[in-house]
DNA sequence: GTCCGGAGGTGTACGGCGTACACCTTCATG
DNA sequence: CATGAAGGTGTACGCCGTACACCTCCGGAC
């Protein structure tokens, strides 16, 4: 008797208890607490013990930042009476809640080489109500780029994934699968492929066109306000 | 003689000569190559000597930091006669250039805990030609927020710095001395205080408002270009 | 000329990190 | 009961940043 529940390595350590004290102890001590060991001192077991459960501290970041996109909801997105416009900018608006709770997750986002599924999940929702706007692929792209930096930071390597797995039949089925998960994803991507002579790295897709689009957006949105005599913030906040 | 020149360590080692062959191994090797270690096996001298030239890590990557930064000439800014937005964004698109080159730069600077004399210069430069442009304090003061996550991510912290010297009077000196600088900034800064409720941390400044304003001036923009019915690049490129 | 002090390079050592590898227990299943 | 997998352990290696004591050299003060 009071065998269990006691300790604090009473209860049976799983995968998801590993994730979930992870993402605690970055919460409350920050990024830089979370290293192996520490996490398994929280957790009263010896470092290694981590290693039956996660592959290695890359991969625990990435699913806990998967743990952290998957907190946005991608799943209660649709477009309603009054348009994509709210429904976009309440996801948006969501997403950056999430992110406040979570500040150590845009950091570990950007760092990431390729994309996690929730993370695409939430690009592919963001896109359908885009596309269930009306707006034409073109834009939807541009517009995805825009939002990109401003949503979380990592939009720029959005497209890549999938780093050269040079066999094509690998690859085809590879783009079926993403087409049957994420087919919005898929419908954009596809439609138009970057400039390879602008583009930043050999995968990347931040291309200068897209820099610029967002940029001349924000100017042209500047010198209309400008224009108009803004010189304080709006009644309606 | 044959008694400098041919090793790698001949040359004496200056604090000058450890930043540049630091930038380069970042540049060339990424930066996770960049450990002290290293560094100093790539200079031909043992690891503590660098101490002598630089305080720690830290201080040798906010160094690196506003070596880059100097790079985009904060100097050459003017508004010439066609107003404020071609010299912005000549401006925003030549710190984009440097930080293409420099690609671990923006990195770094996103985990600085406060920012360096060239990008308070950067920055004031930058808010100098919406100034002279005619911008009203406030309008600058969002606009520089807005352009803040695409220039380079790190301006939610633009305006901190300085955290609880509580003295008032060593507080006035350094107010002081910063208005000597960066005239600009402090005159953005001092103009309107965020609203305390709405800050992010105890000292940041992404207030929720900050982040609507920017968001709402790209989907204005995008929600035009829609109503225009935009489908692909304009010719302009 | 002698002395001295500081600037700058060295060597050793400590505590932390991620994780490879061999090991041991436990327990359901044949 | 034997077996083998799943899961926790202990040890060890090679990195990291850097504190601290040391040495060496050189330019001036006397």
């Amino acid at each position: 008797m009071a065998e269990r529940g006691e300790g604090t390595g009473r209860q049976p350590l799983t995968r998801d208890r590993v994730l979930r004290t992870a993402v605690a102890v970055a919460d409350e001590q920050g990024l830089e607490a979370v290293s192996m060991r520490r996490l398994a001192q929280v957790l009263g077991v010896v470092p290694m013990a981590l290693y039956k459960h996660v592959a290695n501290k890359d991969e625990l970041l990435a699913a806990m930042v998967d743990a952290v996109v998957t907190e946005m909801g991608a799943g209660s997105a649709t477009v309603g009476d009054d348009g994509w416009r709210p429904a976009l900018r309440g996801r948006v608006l969501a997403a950056r809640e999430v992110l406040l709770r979570h500040p150590w997750a845009r950091r570990v986002m950007e760092e990431q080489v390729s994309p996690t599924p929730a993370v695409l999940a939430h690009q592919d929702a963001m896109i359908g109500l885009l596309l269930a706007g009306g707006l034409s692929v073109d834009l939807v792209h541009h517009v995805m780029h825009a939002l990109g930096s401003r949503v979380f930071g990592f939009s720029q390597e959005l497209y890549d994934a999938a780093p050269a797995p040079v066999d094509p039949e690998l690859l085809a089925v590879m783009a079926e699968r993403m087409g049957a998960m994420f087919p919005n994803i898929v419908a954009v991507a596809t439609s138009r492929p970057h400039d390879p002579a602008t583009v930043v790295g050999p995968t990347g897709c931040d291309d200068r066109f897209e820099f610029e689009f967002a940029l001349d957006l924000l100017l042209s949105g500047v010198e209309r306000l400008h224009a108009e005599g803004w010189t304080s913030a709006p009644v309606s906040r």
